[in-house]
DNA sequence: TCTCATAGTCTTCTTTCTAGACTAGATCGC
DNA sequence: GCGATCTAGTCTAGAAAGAAGACTATGAGA
């Protein structure tokens, strides 16, 4: 009797919806970016300073994407000097939630993984 | 000429949980293989084949990892060809718990944030 | 005039990741 | 006996990504 679980031999990354929300916010910093952006819209610079490491280019680039996968608004004013307001979209606020559950887990658990990696290293 | 605003400056990734979570999981290579760890405990090259476009070294690196923090448990059997075997901790299954609602969340909105990339692109 | 401010981009250098060759040691085919 | 094969990695070399910092335009203030 063959596996009656025929899958299609999916691709790595094809119908797998996690798969395709992870190449896209699965990084540290598209995940930080959000978790500032909650509560109020934050000028670029804003970001950079609330964030703390993060590298210009990279702060560019995560909101370019962020922006285009439609979690993040950003709007342009035509003074001098410039100012760029980024915002989050409903699509970014809904991903709010799921994104607290793993803040909710994180802030528990933080210190067994600490003390975990802490053992690893005596080891 | 020392900062005035004598604020704690806290460092980037200080006091902040989701910090030092998301130093250690934000990556989608861990997120994949955790999820690849659910149900059953798995073998090297399985999980090499289960993920599909992980290199041999990254998929090494981060089991050591995840080994490291406590999330999964790798254990040798001296035979040969080698056997290793991986599976998820108490602390590994409790996090799959919030990456649930992570996946969760991904699937009803996986298509809105392919749409509006697609709306981004043909602008 | 000189300096400062913003929101980025560009360039250079360092770090990380990938692909593929390579390892040990028992077993199988010939 | 001789070589090919299996696993779970490591090692190496080349490619890609990221960080740090210089640089841009424009107007305001000293």
């Amino acid at each position: 009797m063959p596996k009656e679980t025929d899958e299609p031999k999916q691709q790595p990354g094809a119908g797998c919806p996690i798969r395709g929300v992870l190449d896209r916010i699965g990084d540290q910093w598209s995940l930080l970016t959000l978790e500032a952006l909650e509560g109020e819209k934050k000028r670029f610079n804003e970001l950079m300073r609330e964030i703390g490491d993060i590298s210009k280019q990279m702060l560019s680039k995560t909101l370019k994407h962020l922006e285009q996968d439609g979690f993040v608004r950003r709007t342009v004013y035509p003074e001098v000097p410039p100012r760029v307001e980024y915002e989050l979209t409903e699509l970014g606020r809904s991903f709010l939630i799921p994104m607290k559950t793993l803040i909710g887990w994180a802030e528990p658990n933080h210190a067994a993984i600490t003390i975990a990696r802490q053992r690893h290293e005596d080891a």
